[in-house]
DNA sequence: GCCAACGTTGGC
DNA sequence: GCCAACGTTGGC
């Protein structure tokens, strides 16, 4: 495998619902890897099939539980490529507008690389400086992948 | 192209 | 479970 380009790395936080797939998921899976499935928004959709790259870094983000926070820190390693779940029938997120030669939705493999020993409260990043301007902490923002500057990369990883 | 209706997200 | 905010759909 080629060494992922590190100086050129990008961050992203992923939302997910640890009731449907946690972080803890993700470190027992094999190699502790997955498809990063599912996502059925066009702006998601763009970020994972353009610009999301092998070796870039992701915030695992639980959502809809208690509480929500960061769990841990994932690395990419395959970029954008379809979405086969979209394909299939029997899946929760069959999309019957996609269709083989033209996918409609795409996915990034990632895999665990560090579990915080604890996890990042949603409360908690609202309190800290510099992270005003995070997509996450927007009001009404619910983009489900969405882009880290390094700065609040930098703050965040740097909290626990 | 507008925009009302509808479905979903996600914090609380 | 509530509901504000948002994205998508479809009639016009």
């Amino acid at each position: 495998m080629k060494p992922p380009n590190t100086s050129n790395r990008r961050h992203w936080l992923f939302k997910t619902e640890p009731t449907s797939f946690s972080f803890d998921d993700l470190l027992t899976a094999p190699g502790q890897t997955t498809h990063w499935d599912g996502v059925r928004n066009f702006q998601a959709r763009n970020t994972l099939r353009d610009q999301i790259k092998p070796g870039d870094l992701v915030f695992v983000y639980h959502s809809s539980a208690d509480p929500t926070g960061i769990a841990g820190i994932a690395e990419v390693v395959r970029g954008g490529y379809p979405d086969h779940t979209a394909l299939d029938p029997k899946d929760h997120h069959y999309d019957p507008k996609s269709k083989a030669d033209a996918p409609t939705w795409y996915m990034v493999d990632i895999r665990a690389v560090k579990t915080f020993p604890r996890l990042i409260t949603l409360d908690e990043l609202r309190k800290v400086r510099g992270l005003e301007k995070m997509v996450l902490l927007q009001r009404g923002s619910r983009l489900s992948v969405q882009p880290v500057r390094p700065e609040e990369w930098e703050v965040i990883t740097h909290l626990v």
